[in-house]
DNA sequence: AAAAGCGTTTAACCAAATGTTAACATCTCT
DNA sequence: AGAGATGTTAACATTTGGTTAAACGCTTTT
């Protein structure tokens, strides 16, 4: 699932810290873009769309807060870390109520920061594909380029896919190993759910199975009455 | 769904400690079922449905991380809390590794906890949303994903289940231990109560029972005239 | 303009999954 | 004991899915 590097907001005024935590973290794939205080956090923020941001409490012009307050007002969802150097209760209370999903005091351990990182992440990664624009999914040993409509396998050469086939198969990459509803399917690529489009999306079925064959831990199964499943065994987290 | 308290496994072998905390849980309105030691949690866990488990990490016979992992195993959502009266970064970082989503360090301040949970419950009600997380069940060793239609015992092969099958088992599910009236199976699944639903009823209790035949703690039972019972009985308490 | 190529739909047939009913055995309560 | 409720199994009916191939419509090529 994991195509492109998750990416992170860090806002942290102090320059040398802030390096060295976003080298840390970069070291370790992630793709981080730093500003130095809450504006400018704020300005970075509004420009680009992060898995997760870390703010510093204790800044100039701008507090971490008040800055968590701006976020989520635009984002419900985006993960906040707060960082900071006093480990006072009030503040603590202040940041969970501005909603955030965890708090580190400095110093800390990056090994640590690393772990919360990777298990916020993890937990919200799940659905927040489901509306959004990607068009690269991995599936299994399969790639899949819904923009250009190409199913590649390792470096053979690759399948080239109709229209119907590639939303098809989209969709059930968005879905991945999750059931994708046959409904869904019918009504936002057939625009209609009948009889006949219905048997239509089953002969697409069978042909996504033939590209797929050809890797055995990728396999679209029915779940009747429901939909498909396109499930990929044998799955290695990092 | 309707607003029932949240639900919490509280793992701690402290007595006096294990019940200040849950009385102070419960006076801001958590469901709290409190267990004296790793054994007796895991138990408990198989014979209920948790929107969260609190674990002491130093416990006698089974340490909150081997029971945390044994938790994963079972259910991958349900959010774990450990609670540590030593800081060791390994024991951080292992906890993190099973799938923790949050670390406290006793002593703690219980303000600081309530907050915690309540951002990691909203966090958790939030993902989920989506597709309403009503779909998920522990019932003894056995994981019912109603979604997926999927009954599982421990590493075996999922049993898959039929959608009629799968409707009863979930609402059965839904009163765990409690009565699930005849007449409610019948208007909500087969929406209509007459002589042969009521018969079609009971054939889908025979294949339910066939298949929770293979853990014995799992049964179901009749209440003559009333309804039936899905029972998780205790193995081991001490 | 006819032919060929392509993606898609329709049709037909078969296989699998699911649900209902009937028949009979057993249990529970009075 | 006896009536009604429940347990179990199997036959049967129905619904849904899998597959193949022909038909259709559209665009490009000859």
């Amino acid at each position: 699932m994991e195509t492109v590097d998750k990416k992170i907001l860090l806002v942290e005024d102090d320059p040398n810290f802030g390096t060295v935590l976003k080298d840390y973290l970069m070291m370790n794939d992630f793709d981080v873009v730093h500003a130095k205080n809450g504006m400018e956090g704020f300005e970075k923020f509004k420009k680009d769309n992060y898995d997760l941001c870390i703010l510093d409490v204790m800044m100039p012009y701008k507090d971490g807060f008040t800055l968590a307050k701006e976020i989520r007002e635009k984002n419900e969802e985006v993960p906040i870390i707060f960082l900071t150097a006093k480990a006072m209760k009030e503040d603590v209370l202040r940041g969970y109520k501005v909603g955030a999903d965890d708090y580190l005091n400095k110093p800390f351990d990056s090994e640590v920061l690393l772990m919360k990182i990777k298990a916020i992440i993890q937990r919200k990664g799940a659905d927040s594909l489901a509306d959004s624009k990607e068009f690269e999914f991995q599936i299994g040993n399969f790639h899949l380029n819904s923009k250009l409509r190409f199913l590649t396998l390792n470096d053979k050469e690759p399948i080239k896919l109709s229209p119907k086939e590639n939303e098809l198969l989209r969709l059930l990459a968005l879905h991945l190993n999750d059931l994708m509803p046959r409904e869904l399917a019918l009504t936002k690529i057939w625009r209609d759910d009948n009889y006949f489009t219905s048997r239509s999306m089953d002969v697409y079925i069978a042909k996504l199975r033939k590209y797929l064959k050809s890797d055995e831990n990728v396999e679209i199964v029915n779940i009747h009455g429901e939909g498909f499943r396109l499930l990929v065994k044998d799955q290695v987290d990092f």
